[in-house]
DNA sequence: GCTCTAATTATGCAAGCGTATAAATACTCG
DNA sequence: CGAGTATTTATACGCTTGCATAATTAGAGC
């Protein structure tokens, strides 16, 4: 009887790109299934089908591989909501409820999206450069939002000052986070497209003005 | 020379309650200031001032003591906010007005309960008794605000039928729960006030009425 | 096809983790 | 003041973790 030599294990060279996105799908799988604390270097390797050692060919320590994990979860989600908005029409109303009811519905506002978030949210404030790296895309979120309010209020023949386009960033900042919070830790207690049509319903109230492409006043 | 003899730590007997509170304090310490992976039994323990092995006679696994502090701190944020109920005159808008801007304000926004918020938020994905408790949470939250919605609307000879006093609860406490995170991550971005400011002028135009106490008509 | 190298596997290590359990001690009660 | 017990310390075990490094191999280029 042949005496079982331990087979290597057989693979394939990927290019840098593929193998960097592999092992960062990995890790948000990872994340997204059992938490941070569920996101070990061997548990990725396994999910990307390759072995631990690989990871550090690639990502020099493990905090970076979760930096790199958390910039791409935030660029997938401006990306959908951009994407949202280049199908959307012309009209600048009509642009913005686009864009806040694809930030209030799938895949956006999804469960696994918040565990990911609140997983990186809560290491912002122990760790500089991730603090840096989220205000940055909070503060572009926020001017991204704040362009098509003006716009917006602009269609609708109402001023639109900097310094009030600006606190109606904030504030309808805050309805559309909050909204996709409810949205995602407690979806199932709301009905299909619910949250997205409170979250206009609130922001048309914010801003005096109707979302309605057609139309335009109520 | 004398062969120095590892010294026991002297210790005191506390009461039950007394040492489950200094157990969760010390845990949140942790956790808020290297996130919920620098919240080691050891280190809590040294936090504490007592050795390891105490955290499992009073919790009997560390999940537990978890758990724990998860609902100390949401109550706290809760009693805090309550508190400031009680100290309101008894204008129905005036309280809701001051239920808000204490949720906005100092000591409930602030950078330590939003890292031990995000922290716990991370595990409710993946653990279902933290699911649980979260959710009784939101919905205590989300009662009580509609409950002072619905007095506040009443007070300004407003409709307030329960499926638009719930919608309003929804909307609002994204209002409350967004601003207050935006608060908690870049608050040195914002005057001091502004935020709680701008929340009230969002609720105000999304219910349609004045919170301000004297007067009551804008 | 051979060679060379970069990509990948395999193995190991030291540190830290949560938990278990036995020994010691501070307080309570008679 | 002495005994008993609940509280606390001390120690150790088994596992997992991130990281390092040596051995291998797939694939590109000549």
């Amino acid at each position: 009887m042949k005496i079982q030599a331990a087979p290597r294990k057989s693979f394939r060279r990927e290019g840098e790109d593929k193998r960097r996105e592999d092992l960062i799908a990995a890790t948000l799988e990872c994340v997204a299934e059992r938490g941070l604390a569920g996101a070990t270097v061997r548990e990725i390797a396994l999910r990307a089908d390759v072995t631990a050692g690989l990871i550090r060919y690639y990502f020099p320590t493990k905090d970076e591989l979760i930096g790199a994990a958390y910039r791409a979860v935030m660029n997938r989600m401006t990306v959908q909501a951009s994407d949202a908005l280049s199908n959307a029409s012309d009209d600048p109303r009509a642009r913005l409820y686009a864009f806040v009811t694809a930030n209030l519905g799938q895949p956006i506002m999804d469960p696994h999206n918040l565990s990911l978030w609140a997983g990186f949210i809560a290491l912002v404030h122990a760790d500089p450069a991730m603090a840096m790296a989220h205000r940055d895309g909070y503060l572009g979120f926020r001017d991204e939002l704040e362009v098509l309010i003006r716009e917006a209020l602009l269609a609708a023949a109402k001023p639109a000052e900097s310094n009030h386009t600006r606190r109606h960033a904030v504030a309808i900042n805050a309805i559309i986070d909050g909204l996709w919070l409810e949205g995602c830790l407690a979806g199932d207690i709301f009905a299909d497209g619910e949250l997205a049509e409170t979250g206009i319903a609130a922001i048309e109230a914010v801003l005096g003005i109707s979302l309605n492409a057609e139309g335009g006043a109520k």
